[in-house]
DNA sequence: TCTTGACTCTCCTCCTACTGGAGGGCGTAT
DNA sequence: ATACGCCCTCCAGTAGGAGGAGAGTCAAGA
């Protein structure tokens, strides 16, 4: 019989740790003393702690060691728990690896840059919504104003309010300085009829690579470079069009609807506008 | 300006999250009503919102975030930082791929075997210690005993006690069925002289597998052989020779000296015996 | 026999980044 | 008036211990 300081010797394990095992009762004491308290252990608790070190190793939780070393699994289910286990560790590395990959990039950005950059990407599941939208080709990307214009006159008609922020699609999938194809977008919670113009539909969602830009909106380039070199740093590819969503603009509905009376705290400069990049995107 | 709940759609955070994030000061409330405590969040603290997210898809801490954000680091201590996450994240995915051979082989293990072990394999970092020790050529494995004899009696001799478990050494790097090099050593903390036979010295720690045998010692060979196994299926080579350590044996000085007054409860049937293997090993 | 120093005990707090719930206030629509 | 949805604060819990306070125990030396 061993102190617990000699049975911690023995075995590499803290004394911390050997009562707390104690205390959970994956390896309770030989003896406990009566009046002093004092654990004593058995050279034949050894095999036992030995096996609870080398199962901790295969990532196992201690309450997963104390059923499996109890005898309360059969060995089918130990072999799902192993392979359950087989498959969290290499989704883990795989995500570990996407880690790395971003790490590495900042690095590289920060030595080209100097510093760090003003563009945080990020990647996000985006819900579907329903929708209600006008989609053209129009002379400009900033000859936008008639179709918000039309479109918002046709949801005041039907006393349709916006139930989130609007955005555009842009569905060229090669730049052009002119003729260009958007949609320009509404949520909407209530039904709504059709028209010639405006359509309703579901707009799906996915993963989408994300991007927010604070500013005038001729200052979108820079963010939208950024978000490009991203997406292809990091082994996606491009699956739609991309949406510029405008959380804080002009004359905004949803903001109206959403927070009245805090209407007043908006500003209309345009260094205050922001718009959110979105890209739907896949991994190659 | 928002309420907790529309930030919280338009970044999709949790409005727990934001709370949180508010309380540790990594993202303020734009304002915070004085009468009723409700938080309000301004569009353009999305973009604050948005980095937090991408610098902990580095995995950085929420601590880390905050100062960063706050300006608190310069360009170099934040290349400092980024370059210790990299190290972190390989090194995590070196430990996570040995997790996955150790899960794997006990897969394969069990599927050959029906059920689990009674061998758990573990590697440890062996202390160095001083020891006492007689190096021979012996007839066979089992017959140590006028080895063991001959050492006890020179250290009773000396009045020096042992001050951890006996071991034995065996020098041979392939099986030999008789003339076996092996080094019966005890740990001694006390200053003690060298005869023509026994030897005091430092015996080397480091790296090795070990494994936790109960029963008789005719018995060890199983242990031996999965040992073996283990360390060639994990990519280790053996870089000394292996030793054997007696936890638990007939007429063992240390657990007398140890425990003193337990020694009652100390069976000597050879089924207790408690036998620990350990084999110096380095990665492949 | 007394003291000293090494161990040991229990109990408490702390760590990360939240999550869940209780209990209660606020605002709006019916 | 009330019902529902949103919001608040505060408390407890997560895994696996680490660190420390304050007190009791044990063996050896003076």
């Amino acid at each position: 019989m061993f102190k617990i300081g000699e049975f911690s010797k023995l075995s590499q394990v803290p004394v911390k740790t050997l009562r707390y095992y104690d205390e959970i009762g994956l390896l309770t004491a030989a003896e406990v003393d009566r009046f002093t308290s004092y654990r004593s252990y058995s050279a034949d608790q050894l095999p036992r702690l030995n096996r609870i070190l080398a199962l901790k190793e295969l990532g196992l939780s201690l309450a997963q060691i104390t059923r499996l070393l109890d005898g309360d699994l059969s060995p089918e289910q130990i072999r799902g728990m192993l392979r359950l286990k087989q498959a969290q560790i290499q989704q883990q590395v795989q995500e570990d690896q996407a880690q790395l990959t971003r790490v590495e990039w900042r690095l590289r950005q920060i030595e080209k840059e100097g510093t760090m950059l003003d563009y945080e990407v990020v990647l996000k599941e985006i819900n579907p919504q329903t929708v209600a939208g006008i989609r053209d080709t129009i002379p400009t990307y900033s000859s936008q104003g008639p179709l918000w214009a039309e479109l918002c006159a046709y949801l005041a008609q039907h006393k349709v309010k916006a139930a989130g922020p609007s955005l555009t699609l842009y569905y060229d999938t090669e730049y052009r300085e002119r003729d260009v194809d958007v949609e320009t977008l509404t949520p909407v919670s209530t039904p709504l009829p059709e028209s010639d113009r405006v359509k309703v539909r579901e707009l799906p969602g996915g993963l989408m690579a994300c991007v927010v830009h604070q500013g005038a909106y001729d200052t979108l380039g820079e963010a939208y470079s950024q978000i490009l070199a991203w997406i292809q740093a990091h082994g996606y590819r491009i699956v739609g069009p991309n949406r510029d969503v405008y959380l804080r603009c002009p004359d905004n509905d949803y903001t109206d609807s959403l927070a009245s009376g805090y209407k007043d705290y908006l500003t209309e400069a345009p260094a205050d506008y922001v718009t959110e990049i979105q890209i739907p995107v896949a991994k190659t």
